[in-house]
DNA sequence: CACTTGACCTGTCCGC
DNA sequence: TGCGGACAGGTCAAGT
């Protein structure tokens, strides 16, 4: 469920914390999280300085330096329930980060802190770490550490040159990012309806996949996922089961308003928590509760009009939609 | 070729 | 209490 505001959110978090850290060890605990750590990664990290933090898609990216100079991109992606979180060195008092049963230690106290440098919120969803999720450790030469948890293994690193080849295809393959000032309606018309060859006569043939399944596709558009297509569909009243084919401008304009106002409302609020979603610092998100009026309410009444919202299955995926005001 | 479905995983929730 | 099964959904391979 990281999705383009949840990564957007971990990505400033870890930026805060993290540009100008270099590394000092990598301890990958799973390998299917970290597969070809053995055969490129394993000697290459620790020494390499981080000189940014960037997002594309639902890619997490953390810009690094070897020490000879050369630029890599170590690319993370989240799937469904991965986790970066980061914790400061807490002044060494955090022996094993194993050991709540231990008294004689202060206790695990938890220093206040207003940011990254005196450790983690308090309010924190995520207790001691690693724990039995944690897949790659990554520390710095601070102290602190990065971790990767990701109950379900599907998320995954992967280091790559940042101007090889594999760059180029992997930013090549994902769609435009609707937060980009050049994202408008004619943008996303171009991606939903992209203009065939029209033979006379021969009309192009029409892309009768659903608006919905266009929307999930990375390659159409990147970033946005089941939440954020359901809650921009609500908000821009079309029904989900529509071909993407059929839309009119007017139909596409309040669309692409809807998928900006609905990813940046998100990113302002922390972005969504639905199951495990957490910020950089261990964080839940609040736009489910405070701005999302679809997703997770099947059976509850249309925040708009009344009618009872529609749990159904579109595209392969649960799919909430008010049959009365969407159409 | 365009599109849909199944597999990958594990934790949670529900009914029996 | 315990167990089986459905469900959650991002992405890619396989199927229609």
């Amino acid at each position: 469920m990281p999705e383009l505001p949840e990564v957007e959110v971990i990505c400033r978090g870890l930026r805060q914390a993290l540009v100008g850290q270099t590394i000092s060890s990598v301890d990958v605990l799973v390998a299917r999280s970290f597969p070809a750590y053995n055969e490129q990664a394993v000697g290459l990290l620790p020494g390499c300085r981080v000189t940014g933090v960037k997002r594309r898609g639902k890619l997490a990216i953390l810009e690094l330096k070897d020490p000879s100079g050369q630029d890599w991109c170590l690319l993370v992606h989240l799937r469904m329930t991965g986790q970066l979180i980061y914790r400061a060195n807490l002044a060494a008092s955090s022996g094993p980060a194993e050991g709540p049963a231990d008294a004689p230690a202060d206790a695990p106290e938890q220093p206040s802190a207003g940011g990254f440098a005196g450790g983690y919120p308090s309010q924190s969803l995520v207790g001691a770490l690693p724990d039995k999720s944690t897949r790659v450790v990554i520390g710095f030469e601070d102290q602190s550490r990065l971790f990767f948890n990701d109950q379900r293994k599907f998320g995954y690193f992967k280091l790559i040159l940042a101007s090889g080849l594999e760059h180029e295809e992997f930013v090549s393959k994902l769609g435009p990012e609707p937060l980009d000032p050049g994202f408008d309606w004619r943008l996303l018309r171009s991606r939903l309806q992209p203009a065939g060859r029209q033979k006379p006569g021969q009309g192009q043939r029409a892309s009768e996949a659903s608006i919905k399944a266009k929307l999930l596709d990375q390659q159409v558009i990147a970033g946005v996922g089941n939440i954020y297509a359901d809650e921009s569909l609500f908000a821009a009243r079309l029904d989900p089961r529509r071909p993407a084919s059929s839309l009119t401008v007017p139909e596409l304009k309040r669309l692409a308003e809807a998928l900006c106002e609905r990813l940046q409302r998100s990113i302002d609020d922390g972005g969504s928590t639905a199951r495990n979603y957490v910020d950089a610092l261990g964080l839940r998100g609040e736009f489910l509760d405070l701005h999302a009026q679809v997703y997770g309410r099947g059976g509850q009444s249309c925040p708009r009009c009344g009618q009872t919202l529609q749990k159904t299955r579109v595209a392969g995926r649960g799919t909430v939609y008010c049959p009365k005001c969407q159409h």
